[in-house]
DNA sequence: CTATCTTTGACAAAAAGTGTCAAATCATTT
DNA sequence: AAATGATTTGACACTTTTTGTCAAAGATAG
């Protein structure tokens, strides 16, 4: 898995390498074979849950794809900030700083 | 600005410090005042404009407010994620290179 | 006690997210 | 070229989330 390679290339380069049609991995997933093209196409983004079935599906690591889906989606949200870089940064200070002082 | 103060006590301190009512700013952003206090108080989040808005009308560094909210907002999304920190990292690769490959 | 300020919670409107369906397009086979 | 099957497209509907108002309750100061 290329870093910069978007999610839906990447379930659709698995799907099609296991020769799988649209039709039996939606059904999997219980949607529609529109959403799915569509999340494949990058048109839509797939929800979390739809993320784990995939992994589970297509035998791909769990872990890996989950990062680069939520990554993708952060990304997707900071690319027309100018502050883009600090930002992630900061966030990475924040998020230490939350696990360590979480409740529990 | 400390980085791991809320934005909602960085308004509140200095929409405090300068003597001003919630109703006043509130005004400026036209809004209810029902919406600032919870802002301010961390149950509700601003929206992006609402921060510039702030900013302006707090006499605060705009950048620097933003990448407070933006920040936390992020840090928020990603904190109940085994795979937080992992996932900024990448986050931050896939930023620079759409940034580099963006259209114009 | 009376003003005024802030907080709270119920509610409403608007926006975003998630899905279905049917028709259109595309590719392959006969 | 027609038929079949896969994928894509776009209109639509339903649900959830976001963003706000309003009025009543709570807190604070004079």
């Amino acid at each position: 898995m290329d870093v910069n390679q978007t999610t839906g290339e990447i379930l659709r380069e698995s799907r099609e390498r296991k020769g799988l049609l649209l039709r039996q991995v939606a059904a999997f997933l219980d949607i529609d074979t529109a959403i799915l093209s569509k999340v494949e196409r990058g048109e839509r983004k797939a929800t979390r849950d739809q993320i784990a079935k995939l992994a589970d599906f297509l035998n791909l690591d769990k872990e890996e794809l989950l990062i680069h889906y939520l990554s993708e989606k952060i990304a997707y949200e900071l690319v027309d900030e100018d502050v883009a870089s600090q930002t992630l940064k900061v966030a990475e200070e924040r998020v230490k700083y939350l696990k360590s002082h979480k409740p529990q």
